[in-house]
DNA sequence: CGGGCAATTGAAATACATCAAGGCGTGTGG
DNA sequence: CCACACGCCTTGATGTATTTCAATTGCCCG
């Protein structure tokens, strides 16, 4: 065991100056599972990996380029270090449901660090890079250091909870309550992992993506974006998402927390 | 270590003579973890587990009222052993979404294992009597008996799988493939659960049960199960569904298997 | 017998999809 | 550098799936 984790995986190194793994209730996987950046000792990432996991490799897919296939077997854990990428559900017609985004610290699959196939496919939106950790070190890793467990399962009970909320959205929500909520939920995810500037992140999505997501169609997601706008509940322009009026849009949202 | 533990959990008792215990490729819960009746010894129920485990109590809920709630704690780990039950989140005005029905052999929770908050509400439909079991106990027994985390996780896997397929039944399929997927789905966890009689299954789904997990409104599903009954594709009468064309029906679900 | 839940049916309303046209930015090849 | 194609977004007109509303029936249960 050593230090040399540190460095791992630099949560919101797009934005730069963000603060990395500082105490949050509820952060990136990278910084529940200490992958992160060993910056500031003392914090939460203090923990150290066995040597395996450090020497994983790094992986680059261009943006809008598959990472993986539903049906595809693999040997190896994908972390996504930069970029963002969307999992998603296709039918043989073409109509596509993404289940969730992915944002830099997170997996691609929590899944994969136990099976081999992931069950959906992956792809890249932006450039993506990943580091990748072969299945067997992971777990290794974690026999080493069962507390993690613990923490792994926390991040997956997470993810289910999400699913839940997706499953509740698409049966029982309006377009614009489901529109909202998307925008709140990737404004909360950016601003825990340091990538927000106020009300502001980087929205690399394009309205197919929002469309897919909310389960309608990339027409009505733009009539839907158009009016928010123009009741200057938000703003959306050089690929930048401004959230101008937080209150009504949680309020529409249903957000309570 | 007793072989106590026979007679734990009768899975389709509510019809009799059922196979109990058959090697299946997917069978439920309990028959996975090795908790059900010992009544073929040789095939996957030999399986002994503590003491303790025998010693948990039985729980009975009457038809319509909550086994539990979203945001209850517990100390317990329940597993239904007659009747049905469904899991679901709310609105506060009140649209609810099933997310799953629970069969005789589910847990109500797989979750419950680790956690003591489930983060759904469950509500018997029929009446419903389940078996208690103490977290600690079911954790203790994990510990003994590791391999059984693998089958633990298989069947989580196996609910996020259900989760996935849900949204996208939301988000991107019509009315009448959605409740011909509901129709199909349940008739098949029947069936590995020896409740079916040929394409014959006790029914005590109620059309609210249908639009709730399917999204749409009662109203709306009494129209399109009108349709499919006049199509002679289905029957649902004293509280029985039979399938009456299962190809047909299986062509609309996008059923591929 | 009465009351309430469940199911059915039809008419009207609405939320969202589909279709179609035009503009705007972006990359690309001549 | 320009012409051009292409993807992306917008907007309006039209179509349709699903909801809402309302009235009626049957049924179970007290």
């Amino acid at each position: 065991l050593t230090l040399a984790v540190a460095a791992r995986v630099r949560t919101g190194d797009e934005v730069g100056n963000s603060v990395i793994c500082a105490a949050s209730s509820a952060m990136c996987s990278a910084q529940r599972l200490g992958l992160c950046e060993g910056a500031k000792p003392g914090l939460s990432c203090e923990e150290q990996w066995p040597e395996a996991l450090v020497a994983s490799s790094i992986l680059t897919i261009p943006a809008r380029r598959p990472i993986c296939h539903r049906k595809e077997w693999t040997d190896h854990v994908l972390m996504v270090t930069s970029g963002w990428a969307a999992s998603s559900l296709t039918l043989q017609d073409g109509r596509r449901q993404i289940l969730s985004f992915i944002l830099p610290g997170d997996f691609v699959s929590i899944a994969s660090v136990f099976e081999p196939m992931i069950g959906r496919s992956v792809d890249a939106i932006t450039d993506v890079t990943c580091r990748r950790f072969r299945r067997e070190d992971f777990k290794a890793a974690l026999i080493d250091r069962p507390e993690l467990y613990g923490k792994l399962f926390e991040i997956w009970a997470d993810e289910n909870a999400q699913a839940d909320q997706l499953a509740l959205d698409l049966g029982r929500r309006r377009a614009d309550e489901r529109i909202a909520r998307l925008i709140v939920s990737l404004a909360e995810q950016a601003a825990k992992r340091g990538m927000a500037q106020g009300e502001t992140i980087d929205f690399p999505l394009r309205q197919r993506h929002i469309a897919d997501a909310t389960g309608l169609t990339s027409v009505h997601v733009s009539k839907v974006l158009g009016d928010l706008q123009r009741k200057d509940m938000i703003d959306i322009s050089d690929r930048l998402l401004t959230i101008l009026n937080p209150t009504a849009l949680r309020r529409l949202a249903g957000w309570h927390e």
